[in-house]
DNA sequence: CGTCCCGCTTACGTTAACGTCAAGGGCACT
DNA sequence: AGTGCCCTTGACGTTAACGTAAGCGGGACG
């Protein structure tokens, strides 16, 4: 099986992240590049999983969270409990997930709001000149 | 004008914080209560500018991204110029929203595949036994 | 009057998520 | 052999957003 893999260099320019940051990830367990000598090598499943650490990060999750997400799409079948405690805890995340997305629509409407009274403002104070 | 106040503490009940963190928003000049000798009172403005701070928090913005949203909110009505500024940085700001409304919904998708997945191995699981 | 309790200020401590050296190995030219 | 360049592993520095503790003032209550 060849897998495909990229050097850190590679994953930055990829990705738009620094080395360290990768090496950060890879302390923290959210990713575990094979080593080519002392060298990483990223594979698929890495940048996949880099793909959701970012996503997560620009929703406010914390690496720790995100953790804990990327174990549930990692499972490929332990124990029932095991599985059912995953279950449990992205049903909550869903939860959240969506109650977010309800409170963004509502500042996203209030901004447009906002928008379009500072947008008469100025049309108006472009007549008056 | 007698407008309604509320002590640090009512406002920590309200809303969940504590009494730091009303007084880090207010050296951050989020918040402006008025002063009843040297004690804090804060005003209708300040409950609602608090209610923005934490919607703000939970989509991932910084308090010093949110201290300029509510600058905005603020303006009555300044020179053309500043309004105008205003008005492009709460452009950016909604397009900004919106990509992470997109991907919020991209993000919700994923996690529901994942469940239906989850829930699909546990009723096997369960048969199985 | 003593003592709570609340609130204030000042200031140092903490955590997450990296940034930034320092010191060194390995390979590719020249 | 020397010069770069990339990569590595420590290890300490940094920023945001508070937490926490120390020490003081003021009103309420027994």
């Amino acid at each position: 099986m060849i897998t495909e893999t990229m050097t850190i260099r590679e994953m930055c320019t990829a990705f738009d992240v620094t080395p360290r940051t990768l090496r950060f990830y890879e302390a923290k367990e959210l990713l575990q590049p094979i080593r080519q000598g002392t060298r990483r090598l990223f594979t698929k499943t890495d940048r996949a999983r880099l793909t959701l650490i970012l996503r997560g990060k620009r929703f406010g999750f914390s690496l720790e969270d995100i953790r804990q997400l990327l174990d549930m799409y990692n499972r490929d079948g332990s124990n029932e409990a095991q599985l059912s405690r995953t279950h449990e805890l992205g049903q909550a995340r869903l939860t959240q997930m969506q109650a977010q997305r309800a409170e963004l629509d509502t500042a996203i409407a209030e901004l447009k709001d906002q928008l379009s009274a500072t947008a008469k403002m100025l049309t108006q104070s472009r007549s008056a000149a």
